[in-house]
Order: C-alpha cells, then sequence, then structure tokens
DNA sequence: CTGAAAGCGCTAACAA
DNA sequence: TTGTTAGCGCTTTCAG
C-alpha cells in the first residue's frame, strides 16, 4: 500500500547527475549550470516531485506540526478559535494536530505526552476545567516546545498568553442588569481555579458595587461546566425563597442549560428574569428570546495564538506576552425589561 | 530552541554498547543478554527516551498521520463526528490533521494536496458542498492511500463509505407532516449533485406519494446551505400565495435559519408552520419550539470512518464497503400540531 | 549474543 | 560547476 513517491534519487538516476545537484538545481541554487537546472526542474515538474517531510523532519529536528488542546471541540467557541489556528497555520505551511482534553487533566496530561512525543514543533492550549496541576506543562517548557494559552490559562509569568477584558466585561453586564431592573443578580460559573472564573466573578462583584447592591453569597453558583451541572445550580436557584431575578452566565452552554430550565417550570425569560451569557455562539440568535451575550473574536484568538507561536519558533526562544482582545457586548432580546 | 531528545546512541554511548544492542533490547529481542537488556531498558526508562517517529516513520514510509477534510469545523454535526474519529484513531496511535474545505472544491482540492505532501497514512472526507469534481480523490487513489467518505460520498464503487438512511427518514418526516394536518409541504435543500440532497429529495417525494399530495416543484428549493441562502428560500416560501404548512430542511442548520425568517414575518411554529431538520443539533432542544429532526450517530459514522481506515492500513489493501448507519427521529414542537 | 553497515530521503560542508 | 561524504534516528540484514 501507498505508492513510492518520486525521489531526488530517482531523478538523479534518470539524469545520471548526483542527488546533490538535483538538490540544489531544485532550490535554485545559483552554481548549478542554467540549462541542467532547468532540465531538472522540468522533469522534477513533470514527475511531481514533492519533498519528503519526513526526511526534512529528521534533518532539521522539526515536524512542522502544532499541536492544539482544547477542552472539547464540539463547543462553538472552541471550534471557531481552532478555525482561526487553522487558517493562519496554514498560510505558514504548518499544520495541526487537535486533542480534545474532554475538561479533564487526566486526559490533557495524556495529550500533551503523545504531541511531545510526536515532536510538534509548538502547542496551542486552553486549559481543562479540572486542570489544577501544571506540572505536564512545566515539561512543554523544558523541552523548549514553544507554548502559548488562550482563555483559561496559567504560568502567566512564563508563558505567552490570549485573554480578553473578562472583568469589564462581567461587571457591565452586571450594571446592565441592573439597569434593566434587576436586584437580585446571580451568577453562574466554573470551577474556582480557573483565570475566566475568578475575572468573571470579580468583574460582577465590581458591577453590583457600581449598583450598590451588596452580594449575597447564594446567588454565586460553581459548576463544572457541564449542561447537567448548570442545570442543577439553576434549579438551586430557582428553588430559592428570593429567586434571582437576572442570571449571569460564565459561557453560552452554562446558559442555555439555564434557559431549559427556566422554561420547564414555567418562567418567562426576560420578564421574570433577565439572562446573559459569554461568548457569543452562532447559536444565541437562535434561541428565544435571543440571548445577550458578550461576543469574543474568536478567529483573532486563534490567529494570534497561532502568531504567538509562529513568533516563538522564528526567534528560536520562548516569548512571555500577554495579549489581552477586546470583546462587545451583544444585548439582545434575554436582557431587556420595558 | 527544542532540546534534543535522548536518542539510541546516547544510550549506546553510556553503556557502551552498540545502537542495535540497544534497539533490540529495547524491543523484547531474546537475543540479547537478559542482563544487559534490563540494564538498558532502565536507563531508557530513566531518561525518558522515545522512539523518533521521524526517524520511524522515514524508515518505514508512514507518519501515522490521518487527514480529515470536513466542510467546516464548526458545525456541531461535524465537529461531533471528527471527536468520533479523534476517539477512534487516538486509541490506535494515530493523530489526525483537520483541514477545512470552507466548503469549496478549491480549497478541497488544496487539502488534499496539502496532505498528500505531508504523507498521510489515510483521508476521511465529506465533501465540500460544490465539489463536482472527483479527479482530486483519484489522485488520491493513485497514491494508493486509503480513503474513506461519510455522509457526502462519491466515487462509490471504488471507495469505502459510511451514510445514513435519508430516503427512509425524509420519507418519514414527510408522512408525518401529513398525521400532523400539513397539506403543502415544502423541502429546503442542498445543491443538487450532492447523495444527500437526492437520497432526502427522494424520500421527500416518496413521503408526498404516500400521503396523496401531488409534488409541487416550487415547494422544493436548492440552497448552498449557507444561513443566507436558507434564508431567502424561506422568504421565497413564504411569499408564495399558496405558502406551505410545513417545511423539511436537508440539515439543522438549514432550520435554524428558516425558524429565523419565520419568526421575522410573525407566523408561529407550528401553529402555521410545521418544521423539521436532519442531524439533531444540541441546540435542536434549545431553540423555541424545539425542533423535530432527525439524530444521526455522529459519534458512530466517525469511529466507523476511522475502522475502515484502519482496516486499510491493516490490510495494505482498499476496501470497498458501504455501511449504512441507523438514525432516530426525534420527534418534539416544531413538528406537532394538535 | 553482539556489532558493523546499509538505507529510508534529504541537506550541507568539503572536495575536486 | 558538480560530486562525495557524513549524518539526522532508527531498523534490519549480515557477519563475527
Amino acid at each position: 500500500m501507498k505508492k513510492k513517491r518520486v525521489t531526488l534519487k530517482d531523478i538523479a538516476k534518470e539524469l545520471e547527475v548526483s542527488i546533490s545537484t538535483v538538490s540544489r538545481a531544485l532550490k535554485d541554487h545559483p552554481d548549478i549550470d542554467k540549462k541542467l537546472r532547468e532540465k531538472i526542474q522540468k522533469l522534477a515538474q513533470k514527475w511531481n516531485y514533492i519533498p519528503n517531510p519526513l526526511a526534512m523532519g529528521l534533518l532539521r529536528q522539526q515536524t512542522r506540526v502544532i499541536g492544539v488542546i482544547v477542552p472539547d471541540i464540539v463547543t462553538y467557541f472552541f471550534s471557531s478559535i481552532i478555525e482561526g489556528i487553522e487558517n493562519e497555520l496554514r498560510e505558514a505551511g504548518y499544520y495541526i494536530v487537535i486533542s480534545s482534553s474532554k475538561e479533564s487533566v487526566q486526559k490533557e496530561i495524556e495529550c500533551v505526552n503523545n504531541l511531545l512525543n510526536l515532536r510538534i514543533d509548538g502547542l496551542i492550549v486552553c486549559l481543562a476545567q479540572d486542570s489544577h496541576s501544571t506540572a505536564h506543562f512545566k515539561k512543554v517548557l523544558e523541552h523548549e516546545v514553544p507554548l502559548v494559552f488562550f482563555d483559561r490559562v496559567c504560568l502567566e509569568k512564563k508563558v505567552s498568553t490570549i485573554v480578553t477584558d473578562n472583568i469589564s466585561m462581567a461587571r457591565d453586564i452586571t450594571t446592565h442588569f441592573f439597569e434593566n431592573g434587576a436586584k437580585k443578580i446571580a451568577h453562574i460559573t466554573g470551577p474556582k481555579h480557573l483565570n475566566i472564573v475568578k475575572e468573571r466573578a470579580e468583574g460582577y462583584l465590581k458591577g453590583l458595587e457600581i449598583a450598590g447592591i451588596n452580594f449575597d453569597k447564594k446567588y454565586l453558583i460553581h459548576t463544572d461546566l457541564s449542561p447537567e451541572s448548570a442545570g442543577r445550580a439553576t434549579k438551586k436557584l430557582l428553588a430559592l425563597p428570593e429567586k434571582p431575578d437576572a442570571i449571569l452566565g460564565v459561557n453560552d452552554t452554562v446558559i442555555f442549560s439555564t434557559m431549559k430550565a427556566i422554561k420547564r417550570i414555567g418562567l418567562r425569560i426576560p420578564e421574570d428574569i433577565l439572562l446573559a451569557g459569554f461568548s457569543d455562539e452562532f447559536h444565541a440568535t437562535v434561541v428565544e428570546p435571543q440571548l445577550t451575550s458578550v461576543a469574543h473574536p474568536t478567529h483573532e484568538i486563534g490567529r494570534n495564538a497561532a502568531k504567538l507561536i509562529l513568533e516563538q519558533i522564528l526567534e528560536g526562544r520562548p516569548i512571555q506576552k500577554k495579549i489581552v482582545l477586546n470583546t462587545e457586548l451583544h444585548i439582545r432580546e434575554s436582557s431587556i425589561r420595558n
């Protein structure tokens, strides 16, 4: 299986020259006689010669493969970031190998090891939700493989990261809720140690403060980001004697589950409860009512992550940079009360 | 950049034996003295030796990389199939490189060439919507690279394919519409040459026949599968003097756009128009009303595609097999009229 | 039981 | 201007 490809040797034999002559001719080396060069190039063209990346890789100790690890590839947020990464990297002649950590550190560690063994030239990661330890990423650094985190990040002191202005956006949504008459604003969020969770919660608290609302800890619920867990959190909130009149979700996926739970018990959005999420997925405008959400520049996140990897490869040394991308609040029906 | 990894040579030098001895010891070759073998294995372990896949690849002429080309990676249908492929292939020690054709043959051809140049060990494809020509896939076959198509397929005579029972499902939805009082059933579909389009249209016609409804060609509209095009198609249908009272979409993404268009002009679902789609995306239960849809076993599609590739690699020859996977009709609010 | 050598496809320093 | 050689890391005959 798999037909043998044309090699330099084949061309050299046919033209009765040495392999290195062919090699040089094909890279337009000026040393080679013009006539001969053209002859070689023509045959290479005709035989459809393509250098073997395995051989090149072995020689240069590089694979031109960049690893990408995301919590899951099914969520719009991640898949569209991957799209951004791919666009940028493909142009530069790199390939990406995507691995899903399925939100588990265990799997994340496996992925890192697999990719390292594959000898990737760089690694782009969004942390799994339960990723506390950073030992496996230190290993990447030890191997001197360029590393970039996006959205959920760690090791910020040593690694380049792409993040968004979580604090200000969470703050703005919270005050926006208040301006639309909400007094009991809840926040369904994720695992405590994640930067996005900390930051969005911080923004939420700031927003409450600006609105002059006292923080009530029963309105802040942590989940593991799964739809089930988000559903449970919602039920818990709705079972309170003092039901919240607005809920901010740590992302849209969480809010979709919240929506389902709210509708199930017969409450109306936005009349009874205002809703907003983060990431502005495609389906934010499909659900009813349309969801207010913070639009993340997913393609930009992807492109920037790719660029940062490329930069490090080019420079041949680790770069520690932090890029904060601006997001946009898309206000829709779910958070407007007349 | 990128620290040198431990090689057989390093171990050989340290232990003052030959490289080949180390190589043999590490694969438990019985020839090697047990003591020596253990010593070598211990050092390899300690130094964290991992064979260089580039060197192995060069030797064996294989990369352990499988290419995957999909129309886009952002749609739930495709990303969850990719997940299925990855699950299966990862277990077998293969990596996947994903490329998006963005529904364009042009890009599809580029992807095929890129992947071929990368020397992939196999290729899994879902055709781009405007992919008429099959020349680029014939090239894959010429290179004797295992090839599998799923969902949107071609070259069925030569290549393995994974498809679903489109005809019967489209038929069943159509009669289901009829049973719920629909008389003017429309079908918004995709480009004519795609197998899924042909088959679903065929099922639609069968359903009409069973229901005793005459086919009216103004109720069958082809799109290029984009949200915009689906929106336009819907508007066209709704502008008819005899508006349809049910619409079958060729997939859920199309139907989501249809939903938006219907709501915009103030018609109600399901009271005025019944709706159903194909693929049962996650968001089918988030939209309002919840969408009736044919659930595709996406993970199964992915796993089967991967298995078929693996089988061909193992057998060392092309296999022509057609796997038809069963789907399930999930009836929800959008198609029920009391 | 172990080692030397060839070769996978390619590049680059060194000869000629 | 062109060829020879070594070497990237590994496996696998073939010798010893």
